[in-house]
DNA sequence: TGGGTTAGCGCG
DNA sequence: AAAGCGCGCTAACCCA
């Protein structure tokens, strides 16, 4: 049952009659909008369907103006109960009305599961998993692009359905989460929804000149990378056909693993894989097994452009001469294809700005944010165009704050060893971290190399055990096996003549755990508990779970157990970011500052060339004040410290 | 032809 | 045989 609303004097009276409603403790309503298009700068409002807990409307906004709706949903005393309300955040925004007072069935039920693996929880998903009610959503996509403004029947009552059924899902769910400890987790979730919603709103400008210009020289480097392989197989008598085209020719698709692998074997080279990690682990085998070089060539005698063969002759992480220049040609091409085109893509035509999604628990199973079309999670660092030879251009430089406004960036400097040490409650890692240098601590006592001073740190070769010895910490914070960290270290250390066992890679773990237990408890009580218990738990109560059916198989077993590890640092990190976004929220001006970007650990920011200072002031205070409450047992070092200190930097664009 | 999966690589 | 955590995107590949 439902009424379809037509006429503003009928609008008007229902809409006062929820008004009338508020004064009730938690009065609620849920909301969900039908438009034209999903991208709010286009989109034209079809329908609003609002349910009470007793009754169901849905209005016809191609008769009725949007704005009478503005008090009722702004009023901060009613729930607005919806599906994906980031989405219809956007579009009221749009509309000038500021939704308040929210619960997102969608992030609520995300917040719920939170596993590792795939799992549906769109609207229609969540209604069959807990109403146990078989959606049609073929109905709800006809809205889109709809040019008349008839409604079927059948539209109209799957609209009132869809806001029906929020109800008693918002019942199941605020039940689960009291059980489960979850509230307060869930309190900062409903809060950002806000700012993540303005910050897919707001958008980022990027320079298009500036990106297009890039285009060329890539294509060159890519050209002639994969020329220079091309040569190589016909060379060294690997090819069958040579295909002869107005591009030129070519023996083999390089774009294809099947294909490069087949020719790779050719030439002598027999690999099963050639992702970096597989390709170093098969050439300290070749290395032992002492078998002849099949790569015995110069890319200088193949390749006339001096620079591009320079460069993927410096090229890092392989040796072989056909690897290495297939994983510079790899790393070419990710970037041309990714951020170039794919940004360049993605500027949308109304705003001329770039709108990524945002989904604040895109990273279902750890709290994270993940962000899609594009992800701008993945931006390259100037590093990697160096690698490349094309260090003369930055994809990150063309994301710029338009006209009049500053970059604001502000990152937790390497928190995640803070976390696990607060976790943990461990007070000698604290005291190392805050204190002291805990890498060069770790050099000293784990690694045994005791030339390493504070002073000389940031030299080599000293360097290059301090950094031995972050990858260390870092990987036992990941729950790392002996063997891998070897082969990591391994790979470090070459240069220094040194060679690591897995067996040595188990003692080094075992020595660190014996220099500090406390943390090691911490670590292997986590371990322990996601097997045992199905679920480990964040500084707020945020879970993670696992479907310990799976763990007969011992794989799964260890894979639960290492993220197990992880998950309570990594959530925390989460929670840590995402209570400074709610705060930073809060407190600036909405209309001066808005956060634009967020990678994990790091948030930035757009404001006013005149507002930059406070912006900057609040930005520092709001995350400074997220460590205090979610390590209380460090709040009297935050600030204080490196490791628990913020601070922001201002730019013109987005540079690090 | 079209959807789903795999391999590889970008970031924290 | 499987072995560091968390993501998303592109091209190739596989299958219906």
């Amino acid at each position: 049952m439902y009424t379809y609303v037509t006429k503003k004097m009928q609008a008007l009276a229902i809409l006062n009659a929820i008004e009338d409603s508020s004064w009730m403790d938690a009065y609620r309503i849920s909301v969900d909008t039908e438009t034209t298009s999903l991208n709010p700068y286009e989109a034209r409002l079809l329908l609003i369907s609002i349910s009470t807990p007793s009754d169901n409307y849905v209005f016809d906004m191609t008769k009725l103006s949007v704005a009478m709706f503005k008090q009722v949903l702004e009023n901060p005393h009613i729930i607005k109960l919806g599906h994906n309300l980031t989405y219809d955040y956007k579009i009221f925004y749009h509309h000038g009305i500021a939704l308040q007072n929210m619960h997102d069935t969608m992030i609520t039920d995300r917040l719920i599961h939170a596993v590792g693996y795939k799992m549906g929880f769109s609207l229609a998903d969540v209604t069959k998993r807990r109403l146990g009610i078989t959606r049609d959503k073929s109905i709800r996509d006809g809205f889109i692009n709809k040019t008349n403004s008839f409604f079927s029947e059948e539209e109209l009552l799957y609209a009132a359905e869809d806001t029906s059924y929020l109800h008693p899902i918002y019942e199941q769910q605020m039940t689960e989460m009291k059980k489960l400890g979850l509230m307060r987790v869930y309190q900062l979730e409903m809060s950002i929804i806000a700012p993540t919603a303005m910050m897919e709103y707001t958008g980022v400008y990027v320079n298009k000149d500036l990106l297009s210009q890039m285009k060329h020289p890539f294509e060159e480097h890519i050209r002639i990378a994969n020329k220079a392989l091309q040569d190589l197989f016909i060379a060294h008598g690997a090819a069958d056909t040579i295909v002869f085209s107005k591009d030129g020719y070519y023996c083999v698709n390089t774009n294809s693993t099947q294909q490069i692998k087949d020719m790779l074997a050719r030439v002598g080279v027999n690999i099963p894989t050639l992702n970096v990690k597989d390709v170093q682990r098969w050439e300290l085998e070749q290395k032992k097994s002492k078998k002849k070089k099949t790569d015995d060539f110069s890319y200088f005698d193949i390749i006339d452009d001096e620079e591009i063969a320079n460069a993927i002759d410096q090229y890092p992480g392989v040796e072989n001469k056909y690897l290495r220049a297939l994983g510079f040609l790899k790393g070419a091409r990710i970037l041309l294809n990714t951020f170039i085109y794919g940004i360049l893509d993605r500027i949308d035509n109304t705003t001329g700005r770039v709108h990524p999604s945002f989904n604040s628990l895109g990273a279902m199973a750890t709290g994270r944010y993940s962000s899609t079309r594009p992800n701008f999670q993945n931006i390259p660092t100037d590093k990697k165009l160096q690698l490349l030879g094309l260090g003369a251009y930055s994809i990150r430089n063309c994301i710029e704050a338009s006209q009049g406004k500053r970059i604001i960036i502000a990152d937790f400097a390497s928190i995640e060893l803070v976390i696990l040490a607060a976790l943990s409650n461990d007070q000698h890692l604290l005291e190392e971290i805050l204190r002291g240098d805990v890498h060069t601590f770790v050099v000293r006592e784990v690694l045994n190399y005791k030339d390493i001073t504070p002073q000389n740190k940031k030299k080599e070769p000293h360097k290059f055990w301090r950094d031995a010895a972050k990858t260390l910490s870092y990987g036992i914070a990941y729950g790392t096996t002996g063997r891998n960290i070897s082969e990591t270290l391994n790979v470090m250390l070459a240069s220094q003549g040194y060679k690591i066992t897995p067996q040595d890679g188990d003692a080094l773990i075992a020595k660190w755990y014996s220099l500090f237990p406390t943390t090691a408890n911490y670590l292997n009580a986590n371990a322990r508990k996601a097997v045992l218990d199905g679920y480990v738990t964040d500084a707020w109560g945020r879970r993670r779970n696992w479907d310990r059916s799976t763990f007969i198989d011992k794989w799964k077993r260890f894979a639960a157990e290492r993220e197990g590890k992880n998950a309570g640092i990594q959530g925390s990190s989460a929670t840590m970011t995402k209570r400074a976004i709610q705060l930073f929220w809060e407190r600036a001006d909405k209309t001066k500052a808005r956060m634009i970007i967020c990678v994990h650990d790091e948030i930035v920011v757009e404001a006013d060339e005149e507002y930059t200072e406070q912006a900057c002031a609040l930005l520092k205070e709001a995350m400074e004040q997220a460590i205090k409450e979610v390590l209380p047992n460090v709040a009297h070092d935050v600030g204080k410290y490196e490791g628990t200190s913020v601070d922001p930097k201002v730019s013109v664009r987005y540079d690090k």
